[in-house]
DNA sequence: CGTTCCCTTGATTAACTTCAACTTGGGTGG
DNA sequence: CCACCCAAGTTGAAGTTAATCAAGGGAACG
C-alpha cells in the first residue's frame, strides 16, 4: 500500500485530503505543523508528501530543506499546497526542489492527478529490463553479421597498439586477454569462453588495443566488423544496455582482482584462480574438475612466477585439495579451495 | 584513390568493367582467374572486389573462402558477378558472406551503384562522435535534475552492499572509492574530482554497491535519482555512448593498475601514485605541485602499508624528487617521478 | 627410445610487512 | 602566545614472503 503524508495546519483541509486519500487506498499520515511532518516523514518514509507553505513551528520551505538533507527522504516526491494569494512564494518552493504544487482550494481530481503523476514518474521501471527473446535475437543478428574463423591454440589474435577492426565472439574454445610488463612477465586479465564477447573496450573508446589477446586452445571466433558493431551499438538500445552492463561488471571484477593482488597472499590467489578457471571452463554444478593448464598460464593469471605456482600446487596436493595427473590438475573440491585462507 | 579488383575470366567483361572503373577514378586491378585474383587481393588490399563465380583454376566461392580466411582481406566488400543462368548458385555465395551481387549483363550505372553503396557502408563514420554542445547540454540537463548536497571531509557517501539510489556528480572537492579487505586494509580504486561522475557501475548493473565511497575533503556533490539517470541512459543515445566510453576507459585503467600491482615494486607504485594524484588534483601543465594527503590515504592508493610509504617518501626526498613541508608533500618534478624505475 | 621442453625442488636473496619505539606537528585550551 | 597533548608520521630491527637462480626429474612429442 502506498503511503502519503499530509502536512497542513488548517484542520479542514488536512482532514479532508486525508479522508479522500484513505478512501483512494493510501495509507495516510497527517501532521499539523512542519516539525511533526519532518518527524513522520523520516519515520515512515512515505511515497509522496503534500505540504502547506505557511505553517506554525516550521514552514514548508523548512520541511523541504530538512527532508532534502536526508538521503532517505531526498527523493520522495514533494508537493506544495498553497493558497492563491501565496502564489509568488511558489516559485521559491519549486526552485528549492519541490516536484509539483496544488493551488488551494483544489478538488479531489486535481489532488489525485498530482499525486499519481508524481508516483508514476517514480515508479517507472528502473534498471535494465531485457526482453529475453528480443535480446537474444538482436545478439544473434549482430553475430550473424560476423564471419567465423578457426584459430589453433596459442595463436595471437591482437596485440597492444593494434588498431581494432573487429568485435570478437567466442563460438568455441578459450581465449585470454593479457598485458605484458617491460621485463616480459605477463598478467592475464580475463578469460573468455563460449558465448563471450571480447575486444569491445578499445572499440568503444576508439583507441588502439591496450592489451593482447590469444587463444588458449583451438577455438572458433566470430569476427564482427567494427562498423557493424558500432551501428548496432548506436541504433539498438538493448545492445547498448547489454554492453553497459558487461562493462560495469568488468569494472567491478577488476576492482575485486586489484584488491586480491594488493593484499592477498600468493597462496590465496592461486587457490582463487583455480576456482575461477574451474568455474569458467569446468562442468557446471560439479565440485570436481580437471584442468589442463600450463604453470606459466596459471602464473600469468595469478600474477606470480611459475616456480611459486608449482610450490603452491605441491602444497595443495599435500593438503588433498588437488591431485596431479601428469601435467593436468584434478581439483578434488572446489568448495575447499574457496575456503583457503588469505 | 580507391582500389578495385576485378576477377573475371571473360576478357570482354573484365576489360570493359576495368575501363569504366578507371574512368570513374578507381585504381583498377584485373585477374583472369581466381588464383591470380586472390594473389592480387592480398598484395594490394583493394577497397572492393568484383568476382565471377564460374572461373577456371579457382572459382568465385574458392576466392571468397580464401579471402575470408585472411584477417587482412576478410572485411573487403565482395561482390559476385554472375550470369542469369547461374542465379541458383548466388544463394550459396551470399550465404558464404558475399556482400552483394550483379547479374550479367549489367550496365555502368548498376556497377557504380553496387560499388558505391558497398563503399559507403564501409566508410560510415566509425567511433563515437560527440556534438560537443549537444553532449554538454544533455549532461547539464541530467545534472540539473539532481540535488546538490554539501559533504565535509572524510564523510562516507555509500558503503558496500548499500542499495544504490543515486548517480553522483562532483561539483567541488575530492572523492575516493575504495574496497576493504577482511583485515581492514583499504585499497583505493579511483579518485574523483570536479566534473567527474561516480557510482554508476552499480546502477548500471542493478546490483548493490561493491565498493565504498567517501570524500577526501569538503565537497559538493550532485545526487541524481536513479530513475532520472536510467531514463536518460535509455532515451539519449549520447548519454549511453558517453557512459560506454567512460566504462571502457575505466576497464583499461584498472587493467593497467592490476599489472602495476602484480609486478611493479612498491617504490615504482608510490612514484606512479604521486604522479597520478598530482595530475588529477594539481595545477595543469605544471611540473611541480603540493599534495596534502595522509600517509594512510597514499598507502591505500598504492596498496601497501603506511610505514613503507613513509620510507619511500624519505628516499624520494634524499633523491631530491620531493620535499616535505610538515605533512605536505611538495613534488619538485613530476617528470622525474615518472621516470622512477620499477 | 631419445630429446626437448616443462615442471619440480632446493638454496639464496631481496623486498616488503610487521611490531615497536620514538619524533614531529598541529590544534587546543589555559 | 605558549605549553601541552594526541594523532600522525618516521625510523629501526626482526620476521615473512615470494622472486630468482640453479639443477635435477619427468612427461609428451616424434
Amino acid at each position: 500500500m502506498k503511503k502519503a503524508l499530509i502536512i497542513e495546519d488548517n484542520d479542514d483541509i488536512r482532514e479532508g485530503a486525508a479522508e479522500i486519500l484513505t478512501l483512494a487506498g493510501y495509507e495516510t499520515f497527517t501532521a499539523k505543523n512542519g516539525r511533526i511532518g519532518v518527524d513522520l516523514a523520516i519515520r515512515h518514509l512515505p511515497d509522496v508528501i503534500l505540504c502547506d507553505i505557511m505553517m506554525p513551528e516550521l514552514d514548508g520551505y523548512g520541511v523541504l530543506y530538512l527532508l532534502q538533507k536526508n538521503l532517505q527522504t531526498v527523493d520522495i516526491p514533494f508537493i506544495f499546497m498553497t493558497a492563491k494569494s501565496e502564489r509568488a512564494d511558489l516559485r521559491k518552493g519549486m526552485e528549492m526542489g519541490a516536484d509539483d504544487y496544488l493551488i488551494k482550494p483544489f478538488d479531489d481530481v486535481e489532488l489525485f492527478r498530482a499525486i499519481e503523476s508524481r508516483l508514476k514518474k517514480r515508479n517507472k521501471p528502473i534498471g535494465f529490463k531485457f526482453q529475453g527473446a528480443d535480446k537474444n535475437s538482436l545478439f544473434e543478428s549482430l553475430i550473424a553479421k560476423g564471419k567465423t574463423r578457426s584459430f589453433v591454440g596459442k595463436q595471437v589474435i591482437y596485440i597492444e597498439n593494434d588498431e581494432p577492426a573487429h568485435l570478437y565472439f567466442v563460438k568455441k574454445g578459450q581465449v585470454k586477454s593479457y598485458k605484458r610488463a617491460q621485463d616480459g612477465r605477463e598478467l592475464s586479465s580475463t578469460l573468455y569462453g563460449k558465448g563471450d564477447f571480447f575486444g569491445y573496450e578499445s572499440l568503444c573508446r576508439s583507441s588502439t588495443y591496450t592489451e593482447n589477446a590469444a587463444t588458449l586452445s583451438d577455438s572458433e571466433l566470430t569476427l564482427i566488423a567494427k562498423a557493424d558493431f558500432m551501428e548496432y551499438l548506436f541504433s539498438h538500445q538493448e545492445i547498448s544496455n547489454a554492453f553497459i552492463n558487461m562493462l560495469s561488471g568488468n569494472v567491478q571484477e577488476k576492482e575485486e582482482q586489484m584488491l586480491r593482488l594488493a593484499y592477498f597472499s600468493v597462496r590465496k590467489r592461486v587457490a582463487d584462480t583455480l576456482v575461477q578457471v574451474a568455474v569458467k571452463f569446468g562442468e557446471p554444478n560439479s565440485d570436481q574438475c580437471t584442468l589442463r593448464i600450463s604453470r606459466d598460464e596459471l602464473a600469468a593469471l595469478v600474477g606470480t612466477s611459475s616456480e611459486t605456482v608449482s610450490r603452491m600446487l605441491a602444497d595443495f596436493k599435500d593438503e588433498k585439495l588437488i591431485e596431479k595427473n601428469g601435467t593436468a590438475i584434478e581439483i578434488l573440491s572446489i568448495e575447499s579451495l574457496r575456503k583457503v585462507k588469505q
